[in-house]
DNA sequence: CGCCCTACCTGGTTGC
DNA sequence: TGCAACCAGGTAGGGC
């Protein structure tokens, strides 16, 4: 389950392996794969071939790669089991191999990669590639598609005082609030219950009950789990997500909540609780992390 | 507009 | 052994 960690760690591998090669041929293998271009599988490989893709750029858990002179970027989504592959040309197409991207050349930066191609693997197809004119005035060449995702919060012009007051203004709980991307992107299930953990707070908080330092430390334990992860990189359950070059991370065992049901609190000793939560679950300590007082909620500010 | 819920998708696991 | 139900879950879009 990619989410900001894991999706930097790709972003790092297509830098280095992708950024600057011209390409010469997209195979578009499952129409899924693409269904965020409108304009079909035909167009989006003749928007692409000859050209040469710009610099790596992310938000949340969205990548994407500016087309030179275009005014376009190709913007990816993992989904839920989307791997981007740098592999030889030769190596055996993968069983759920859904885009191919052939090149001219090999990046002045890495030599080595002469003779690989970029693939999008999707098992569960939730995730795609598409091709987006990029916002004006957005120096990265951001998709339009995505202007509505906010930054995430590793990025340096995340208004931390801005959150806060979001949190203050809305009427919801606090994870849901973490999983929102629109107020903070790039957090999904994994990185919401080690963060509430860190943080001593039940999921189902209300936002409205939020403090200013509560939310300040919030902040900190996202950002923490989150660098403690790209560290070592990323989160892996099993082979479905890897960097570029099929490797997996390591982090999933330092985790303390997420997939720890009747296991020991590391802090408390008391058994982790799944709790069904939205169609999925929540991971959280019983003692750390107090169910909320059911109250009427303050009038907002 | 704010908030909430559902559909989408596949393969591994569990239960009968 | 076979088959159905369940589980993983990010996002767009629709209902109210």
């Amino acid at each position: 389950m990619p989410e900001l960690p894991e999706v930097e760690v790709v972003r790092r591998g297509l830098e280095r392996w992708v950024r600057g090669r011209t390409i010469t041929a997209v195979e578009v293998r499952h129409p899924r794969a693409i269904r965020r271009h409108h304009a079909g599988p035909a167009d989006f490989a003749d928007r692409l071939v000859g050209r040469a893709f710009g610099p790596a750029h992310r938000r949340g858990k969205y990548l994407w790669l500016p087309v030179e002179s275009t005014g376009t970027s190709v913007l990816g989504h993992l989904g839920m089991s989307g791997q981007l592959l740098v592999q030889p040309e030769k190596a055996p197409d993968e069983k759920h191999l859904r885009i191919r991207i052939r090149f001219a050349d090999a990046p002045p930066s890495a030599p080595e990669a002469a003779g690989t191609e970029l693939r999008f693997v999707d098992q569960r197809t939730f995730g795609g590639l598409s091709l987006h004119a990029q916002v004006p005035g957005e120096a990265d060449g951001l998709p339009d598609a995505i202007a509505h995702i906010a930054r995430d919060p590793l990025d340096p012009a995340f208004d931390d005082a801005a959150f806060h007051e979001a949190l203050r203004r809305r009427r919801t709980t606090v994870k849901r609030a973490l999983l929102d991307q629109s107020l903070i992107s790039g957090v999904g299930n994994i990185y919401a219950d080690e963060a509430l953990w860190r943080a001593k707070l039940h999921y189902d908080r209300p936002t409205a009950t939020m403090t200013r330092p509560r939310s300040a430390e919030l902040l900190d334990h996202v950002r923490e789990v989150m660098a403690e992860a790209l560290a070592v990189g990323g989160t892996s359950f099993d082979s479905l997500y890897v960097n570029v070059n099929g490797e997996s991370g390591y982090f999933a065992r330092s985790l303390d909540a997420y997939g720890r049901e009747d296991e020991p609190c590391r802090r408390c000793g008391t058994p982790i609780r799944r709790r069904p939560w939205m169609n999925r679950s929540s991971y959280y300590c019983p003692r750390c992390q107090r169910p909320p007082v059911r109250r009427t909620l303050p009038a907002p500010r």
